[in-house]
RNA sequence: GGGGCGUUAGCUCAGUUGGCUAGAGCGCUUGCUCGACACGCAAGAGGUCGCAGGUUCGAUUCCUGCACGCCCCA
């Protein structure tokens, strides 16, 4: 029976979908919690219901699918749960302008038919992300899908705020916020980016209430970027040392543009060196400036609405002015006043909104607040004790140290699409926080949503139905591994571990692995602005999804960013056409075998022992390197055994055997083949499911279904399978055949061109033993063994590490270019030489260097000496002819 | 300002307790349609391993300092 011939070039877009189909229907990305096998899980890092795959998430989730893949072939009962979040601010921000267009907004439609029509919203428009993720491969188990706003996250969400708020973690207070005037919200301390910034430093001067010193000083000097603020400062500080305003602490200066005065106070916050040495303070609108008002009890004054727009209280000549606005009419009115010493350029770092950019406003505000000291110190302690650990290791510094200098969490946020805050104000100030609903009149409920995170720090329990005790919950909780990237480690997984074992006693999952971000070729960040974009979808349909995996994954090295390239996904996609091509060339000459048993040992040629020895050796390596979560290594080293072992050597031997009259050696041949072909394939499956998957079928005859590539067991490492004298043999062979071809190279010889090989070699027996092998890798007519080689006019000598080769190409060689192919030789194995006797010369060396690296030195120095004499010899009788 | 990471071929990067002749992919040059693959095959050019010290018989590797670049935090 002839076996189906494969379409000569890999066409992923005619295979990829169909098998992602035939997987699902099978419900091979399915788990139950009773399933066979030790529970292994995965959630995914839920992405923004509102958002569309860009690169990050396809080398977040390719790495995710690599390991469940992997995971569910050692007979795992492997799950990994997809779903999204409902990213509050994003999503409302999306609708609201769709409202916009349609020329209305939230208010008009009430809060119940706004959040319908988000609902909406999402239904139709939302989740898109994880359709995309299926084009890459994801074998998650779609059954599971969970959104952090349905019903049953909901329920989580409100159980942890009410046990929180019981605990008095959760508070309600007056608190120094980030506000994002466009937004129309506050937003926690991480969601603010510092970008630095050129803005301008005004240096001015507030003048004494008691009037000019004696020697003519009229005030003090400050300096601000932020002009505008001046309008509420109620202090000026010094640091208490600075010798030049010690006299002045305690002094009042009288604010310019308002009938009120304040003080000179001392407070070691200050930085003396920094401008004057002398600070404005405004404490309702920056961190510092409030903590310094709470300790010296100062008064405190917001001058900005929830616009940013200036209030009533900055006095007639500056109200209702927003706050850009502001900043200039008060720099121009203090050079009206006199005031104003100079404006100078000056970079700092300016916090913005990270959703929509806007510069924040630090302000004044009454919010809710998780208290976080106690829930980061069980955090920092499940990571020193390794109950989680980093995946590269030495994450865990930088996040224990985050962890260190953690502030209180504000979690309110002033928008519709959340979780709605169970608080309800009655009579009298009274409030309750409740798991059920109060109904009551005269109650009202709190306006606000929680902070999408508050809800998706749940995420690896709430995923299976905690707070409930549930089969799942049981069976996957805690999680194997969680896979982000380093960005948002403080985002959310420290919310995550710490929520996790507050509530549940337990780390959230035992591994974070932390790839690296995707950047472009040149390292630089993908943004639109700069047009380096790259769209993986676009990727996938272009080179396939197996390419497209590959790609990333050959860069993820442990610890750094990830560059990508398009065209480098060319070489990924090419190389899956060479594995496609070298398993329908295996199809081709099978004629039917089935991947089995290998074939005794006695029956194996030198190139099977020397090839399952080395797939061997990768497998261990391969599979170390899984472990590492170390994808750079895993697919080098795949990539390197089917390209420059399997395809470049073992393809070509096997042709002798496979083309011969040998029956019996043809047999062993296609059995080694097979068995080859069928453990490269599974341990390849992960990283390219697609291709590695179609090929397995075509070579096992499996139907599909449950009989599946995808779920088919990891292979065991046969250790006894290598073979360290068939791999030295093999090289020996190999590197004859490799100076025949760089001879033929060097001297214009055409690879077409037959001419006999003699060899005279210490292994010699070796080289009689498989000379039709190495005359057919050698295109040679044949090879032939001497003691000896006699020289004669018009023979070239080939240099190997085992002896030499001589050719009789009498008339076709270039004479220039044979002496210039030695001398380069000769010139090489004499500064070699050079260097290895003078180690060899050096006492020191001979002393301490291990035995064993003094004797590969002596056994590379005779060698080297024997080449050098053959070298030296044949170029002088070259030249002699020559000359 | 505090902390972290990096600097190896034209580009992007490997290099596993210090020891073979420092490697790969892409790019570049040359030659090849011999039945798996031109998405290919065979060869080649290209590196003071950022700089300066130190430890060591021996440093791309360990230590110190410096320069440059990137990131996080303030």
């Amino acid at each position: 029976m002839s076996d189906p011939a494969l379409p000569k070039a890999y066409d992923p877009a005619a295979v990829e979908p169909a098998l992602y189909e035939d997987w699902r229907a099978a419900g091979l990305f399915h788990a139950e919690p009773d399933d066979h096998g030790e529970p292994f899980s995965i959630v995914i890092p839920p992405p923004n219901v509102t958002g569309s795959l860009h690169v990050g998430h396809a080398l977040d989730n390719t790495i995710q699918d690599v390991i469940i893949r992997r995971e569910r072939m050692r007979g795992r009962n492997a799950v990994w749960i997809p779903g999204t979040d409902h990213a509050g601010i994003a999503t409302q921000n999306v609708v609201e302008k769709q409202l916009a267009a349609e020329g209305t907004d939230r208010h008009d439609l009430g809060r119940e038919a706004f959040l319908d029509r988000v609902w909406q919203w999402k239904e139709t428009s939302g989740g898109q992300i994880l359709t995309q993720l299926e084009k890459l491969g994801a074998s998650a188990d779609w059954q599971r899908e969970v959104f952090t706003f349905d019903e049953p996250r909901s329920r989580a969400v409100r159980e942890v705020f009410v046990a929180l708020y019981e605990q008095g973690l959760v508070y309600r207070g007056q608190r120094l916020i980030n506000w994002c005037p466009r937004c129309n919200t506050a937003l926690s301390d991480i969601e603010v980016e510092h970008e630095d910034t050129l803005g301008e430093l005004a240096r001015f001067v507030y003048p004494f209430v008691d009037g000019p010193d004696p020697d003519g000083r009229a005030g003090i000097e400050v300096a601000t970027t932020r002009a505008e603020t001046m309008l509420g400062d109620t202090a000026i500080a010094v640091h208490p040392d600075d010798e030049r305003y010690a006299a002045l602490v305690g002094r009042e200066v009288r604010h310019p543009f308002q009938d009120r005065t304040f003080a000179i106070i001392a407070d070691d916050y200050v930085d003396p060196e920094f401008g004057s040495g002398a600070v404005k303070i405004t404490p309702a609108h920056d961190p510092n400036d409030h903590e310094m008002a709470l300790r010296h009890d100062l008064e405190v004054i917001d001058i900005l609405d929830d616009h940013a727009t200036t209030t009533e209280v900055v006095g007639e000549r500056f109200a209702g002015m927003d706050r850009l606005v502001a900043r200039r009419a008060v720099k121009q009115a203090l050079d009206e006043f006199g005031l104003l010493l100079g404006v100078e350029r000056h970079e700092h770092a300016v916090g913005t909104c990270s959703r929509c950019h806007t510069v924040v406003e630090p302000r004044l505000s009454l919010q809710w607040f998780v208290a976080m000291r106690q829930l980061a110190e069980k955090a920092a302690e499940a990571v020193r004790d390794a109950r989680t650990v980093f995946v590269p290791a030495a994450r865990a510094k930088p996040f224990l140290d985050w962890l260190d200098n953690l502030h209180d969490w504000c979690i309110s946020r002033q928008i519709w699409w959340g979780h709605r805050i169970p608080a309800w104000y009655g009579p009298d100030g009274q409030v309750r926080v409740s798991r059920e609903d109060v109904d009551e009149p005269g109650w009202v409920r709190d306006e606000d949503v929680l902070d999408t995170w508050f809800s998706s720090q749940l995420w690896p329990f709430s995923v299976f139905g905690w707070p409930d005790e549930t089969p799942e919950l049981a069976t996957w909780f805690p999680t194997s591994v969680l896979v982000t990237g380093y960005d948002i480690n403080t985002f959310w997984v420290s919310r995550m571990l710490m929520i996790s074992l507050w509530f549940t006693g337990q780390v959230p999952f035992h591994v974070v692995h932390n790839h690296g971000l995707v950047r472009d070729e040149h390292g630089k960040k993908m943004s639109k602005s700069f047009g380096n974009v790259i769209d993986p979808l676009d990727l996938v349909d272009t080179y396939g999804a197996d390419a497209t995996r590959l790609a990333l994954l050959r860069s993820a090295a442990p610890g750094s960013d990830v560059p990508l390239a398009e065209e480098w996904v060319e070489g990924t996609k090419r190389f899956a056409n060479k594995l496609w091509n070298v398993g329908g060339f295996a199809l081709s000459r099978l004629e039917g075998v089935r991947p089995g048993a290998l074939p005794d040992r006695s029956a194996l040629a030198i190139e099977d022992r020397w090839l399952l020895s080395r797939l061997q050796r990768i497998h261990l390596e391969v599979d170390a390197a899984y472990d590492a979560y170390d994808w750079a290594t895993v697919s080098r080293t795949l990539y390197h055994f089917v390209w420059d072992e399997l395809a470049d050597w073992y393809v070509e031997a096997v042709k002798v055997r496979l083309g011969g009259g040998d029956a019996e050696a043809a047999a062993t041949a296609r059995q080694v083949l097979a068995n080859v072909a069928d453990r490269l394939l599974r341990l390849l499956h992960p990283v390219m499911p697609f291709v590695t998957e179609a090929l397995w079928r075509a070579l096992t005859g499996a139907p599909g279904g449950r009989d599946s590539l995808m779920v088919a067991d990891w292979p065991a490492p046969d250790p006894a399978l290598i073979d360290e004298q068939a791999e030295a043999d093999f090289a020996v062979l190999r590197e004859l055949v490799t100076e025949v071809n760089r001879f033929r190279s060097q001297n214009g010889v055409a690879p077409s061109a037959r001419f006999e090989l003699v060899v005279a070699s210490d292994r010699r027996a070796l080289i009689d033993e498989h000379a039709p092998l190495v005359a057919a890798l050698a295109g040679v007519s044949a090879v032939v063994t001497t003691d000896a080689l006699h020289e004669r006019p018009g023979t070239s000598t080939i240099v190997f590490p085992a002896g030499r080769a001589q050719v009789d190409l009498a008339g076709l060689i270039d004479v220039g270019a044979e002496l210039a192919r030695l001398a380069k030789l000769r010139d090489k194995a004499r500064s070699d030489l050079v260097r290895v006797e003078g180690k060899l010369a050096n006492d020191g060396f001979l002393a301490k260097a291990p035995e064993a690296v003094v004797a590969k030195e002596r056994a590379r120095r005779e060698e080297l000496v024997d080449t050098l004499t053959e070298l030296e010899r044949r170029h002088d009788e070259l030249s002699a002819l020559a000359g």
